[in-house]
DNA sequence: TCGAGTTGGTTGAACGTCAAACCAATTTTT
DNA sequence: AAAAATTGGTTTGACGTTCAACCAACTCGA
């Protein structure tokens, strides 16, 4: 606030009343003064220019209104990664629509310590996780923290915090089984970073449908890539060495299921017809690929918005809670998955296809 | 704060000292206490769990350490937009190497009053518009208000505040002389919604080139959309009718000119063979696009970062600024556009082509 | 006519931190 | 040896709100 700023005294003295009367009419306590009073001090509101000072009035009640969402900024451009900002657009909406202000707390560095200093510093009533790393230290802070929390997305399901994320496992469990009642049995995966707990779980549950249909696979059924397009162009490559050939491929994420993708198109495979490629996230280019990605999507704004209303239940009640919310995914079928036909009678290749026929597996 | 938090009267208690000599410590000021002393302070603030509040601080600080961001959010989600997610990326990433917090401040509906009230609270030091619409109300809020600010995109030039943007008008200007350098000479617009700034400008640049170049559109050149995907089809089926057919089509942005390739595609037109498309803003997904669309690149994240610098600048010299900084579009050539060649000898048209061919105009 | 309510206020003490001004010893300078 | 500076603190009064407690003047019912 600049030097001059009028304060509630100003406001008070101009009307010629005393501060508490200012603030019983700005905050319409009925009762406590005339209708005469109420107009004059309006009117010396109006005059002066006057906004309460909200850093002073959170002071004295204790409350600011406004809710923290830490991420960690430390590996750069964050929330260019539309995944956090979808999350962040979800819980903006909840906190606005509850009267809450939003505060961005990035972390340099996932030190607990750090957290805690930036959060239970009087500046936030509660406080978001925004999906932390696998193992992120974080979580310890997230566990003893004192003030309402609620973790967004990544959680693991023994945090003793309240949690909101998707079902990695349990959808692409879903997913491939899908796959292997079309008929695929050789399906390669595409595994995302280690760091990740999205990444592991979704490789868990592959695997998982794997083994209870009796399918195993060797090491080279999986190749790990970094969630980047690039890294499923290479993925791919290398999966395409693996003999006999897949008729499925499952991506660990969408925009390494485009790479693999781009790699087909240039080696002259067709999906869906060559091979089936089934992504997870459902970005906004999975929609526009061609041909279009089918994707398991998962419902990240509003994994925002309930964190956001789990964190504000917990602020408003007094209650911690440590309720955990977990959505499934949704399987959004476009165009590159197809069946996988028996061996077809004629085992020769034709050069020229029509668009979706099926292939031998 | 829950109840029971320690203060910085219970650590100078529990030291046995008074709490200016607390601050002191634990603000390094020198020569005015003790080692010994500096010891026990610290000893109390680690065994109390002591944390400073931030509030109290700002309070007699006069100062929060924090820049706002202020985004009309009365058209659902915004943050999904990568474009405001990514400015928001950069705006942070300046902020927090500066040592600032963000806040973010939601408007529900375009009113200054409500800005003003919002910012000029305390809460923020200063505040950034972020890409407000076309004669959006705020922007009389940020042409005179009382904290440092600047506006983050969309910035019309005559505005009497700081400003960052990109250079719409200049860079489709540029691009479509390039366009009729390669020689197309008929080159369809695909116009974006008039309620932003960004797509008036674009505009603008496209009829300036086709003015200087003595081509003068007919209405039917042009098909407005509004950004989205959908409506980028709708208006390439239109342009698809003009007789004779177009060798270029630009379009107000990537997710319109995404839209356009599905149609072209789905005609059997190929892409740049039969039509050149060019877009704007270079989202992720124009890249894996196919073919790759060739774009115009702005910097959104720069523009964030250099807003942040911007404002960071006015909080911590006091002075107002009106600067406006403008960075020019950067021409991202991928493989929607090729050169358009004179008629060619035979004019029978070939069904089967190979690639990267010039095309009839 | 007197006690209880009601109306329309005011006083004063927080909330947690900071910093200017002060002070008493001790050390250094002249 | 007196004056000046340094060391290591403390006292006190903000910063701008809120809110419990108090109060004086009316009104009203019995």
């Amino acid at each position: 606030m600049p030097e001059g700023t009028p304060t509630i005294k100003d406001v008070a003295e101009r009307a010629g009343v005393s501060v508490t009367t200012v603030t019983n009419v700005l905050h319409g306590r009925g009762g406590r003064f005339s209708e005469k009073t109420r107009e004059r001090v309006l009117r010396a509101v109006e005059e002066l220019g006057y906004r309460p000072n909200q850093i002073a009035r959170s002071l004295v009640r204790r409350r600011s209104n406004t809710v923290g969402v830490v991420v960690e900024h430390f590996r750069g451009a964050l929330l260019g990664n539309p995944y956090y900002s979808t999350l962040l657009d979800g819980i903006l909406a909840e906190a606005v629509k509850s009267g809450y202000q939003l505060k961005i707390i990035a972390l340099n560095r996932p030190d607990p310590e750090h957290a805690r200093l930036s959060t239970e510093d009087g500046s936030v009533d509660g406080a978001i996780l925004a999906a932390p790393l696998y193992q992120s230290p974080l979580l310890q802070w997230v566990e003893n923290c004192n003030i309402p929390r609620v973790v967004a997305g990544s959680s693991p399901r023994d945090l003793r915090a309240a949690c909101v994320d998707v079902d990695d496992e349990g959808s692409v469990y879903a997913a491939v089984n899908w796959l292997i009642e079309l008929g695929h049995r050789r399906i390669a995966f595409i595994a995302g970073p280690t760091n990740y707990w999205s990444a592991r779980q979704r490789e868990r549950g592959y695997l998982r449908a794997l083994h209870e249909a009796g399918i195993t696979p060797t090491p080279h059924w999986i190749r790990r890539g970094n969630y980047s397009t690039l890294s499923g162009r290479q993925a791919m490559e290398l999966l395409l060495q693996v003999r006999p050939a897949f008729s499925a491929v499952v991506s660990c994420n969408d925009w390494m299921a485009l790479g693999a993708l781009e790699v087909l198109r240039r080696k002259g495979l067709l999906v869906p017809d060559d091979i089936s490629v089934l992504g997870f996230d459902d970005v906004e280019a999975a929609a526009v690929a061609s041909p279009p990605l089918t994707t398991i999507r998962q419902p990240v704004r509003e994994i925002g918005i309930t964190a956001a209303r789990l964190l504000i239940q917990q602020i408003e009640s007094g209650q911690p809670s440590t309720e955990h919310v977990i959505f499934p995914g949704e399987l959004v079928q476009r165009d590159s998955v197809i069946p996988c036909s028996p061996e077809p009678p004629d085992s020769i290749k034709q050069p020229q296809r029509t668009r979706p026929r099926r292939r031998r597996c």
